[in-house]
DNA sequence: TAAATTTATTTGCAGTTACAACTAATTACA
DNA sequence: TGTAATTAGTTGTAACTGCAAATAAATTTA
């Protein structure tokens, strides 16, 4: 094994380097990268309940009850009670988390700009699509259930 | 902006899915996903200073710190003050963190072997290359100097 | 060459995180 | 129907994290 060609190794520390770049945008609106992660995938698919945003985000559910707790303190989401459920908590932006958003959103497209500045359409169309495949790769059974359904 | 695309996004999600792979191996040798980084690194290219370390496992330098004496508590690595520059500090993997990263190592491997089962050789080729330049893409020009030394 | 600046690492502290245990609602089943 | 098992989320707790300030060594500068 060579960490020069290992996957998780060249996934993981690209994925820093991303958390990194945008750091600064986020810090300057006083939002960590765990909440920017529950923003934009609540701007993106939707009110989501706290097990699908957790998947969606790729964050623990308890920290994820935590950091909802703080959000929604700060005014940036809600939480509601299922109504047709009422095990689960459906979570969603507010028009304050929306404008927050929406506020964010040019910094973070701009880094992939800049990063990708040397790809090809086709180099990104393939990374992309071989980032997906490898994602699904891993997933197990069950998840792979879950997200069909969050879609 | 759409998430299905947003390399940020799938580079991370892929990367925490490799986390959780590998840290039931991990948990089961009482070790953390920080400490995992810290030894491969170090069973790969030798003794480091903490902050090509740093550099090297994408972990934070203060972070790095305490981790390193929680290791050194438990005999995986020895801190030594540089000799040419007593400013840097040098860490090394003693005899029993070898061992240790031996015995982790297949269950590393084995996570990407089953990741990669559908992929071709190309592909995957074409994956790691990406995921380089990608990487390279983002580095700040003082980051790339300090990784030709370190690497 | 002593003081000021820069570089390398460590610690104070305040906040975040994850595991496991807990609460609450739904479904299974006897 | 009532009790057990399952599912969804939250909280107790102990450990980990990162920023900023502190320490320590090397280099520059006056």
């Amino acid at each position: 094994m060579d960490l020069a060609t290992y996957l998780p190794y060249l996934v993981n520390r690209l994925g820093q380097r991303f958390v990194r770049e945008l750091s600064p945008a986020l810090t300057s609106q006083g939002v960590g990268v765990q909440d920017w992660r529950v923003l934009i995938v609540l701007y993106q698919r939707g009110e989501q309940a706290v097990g699908s945003l957790s998947k969606l985000t790729s964050i623990n559910m308890s920290t994820l009850s935590r950091l909802i707790s703080r959000m929604a303190d700060r005014g940036l989401v809600e939480r509601r009670r299922g109504y047709d459920d009422a095990r689960s908590v459906t979570i969603k932006l507010t028009e304050t988390g929306t404008a927050l958003t929406k506020k964010i959103l040019p910094s973070a497209t701009s880094i992939e700009d800049n990063a990708t500045q040397e790809f090809t359409e086709a180099e990104l169309a393939t990374l992309r699509q071989l980032l997906v495949k490898l994602y699904s790769g891993i997933v197990t059974a069950g998840d792979v259930a879950d997200e069909r359904l969050a879609g």
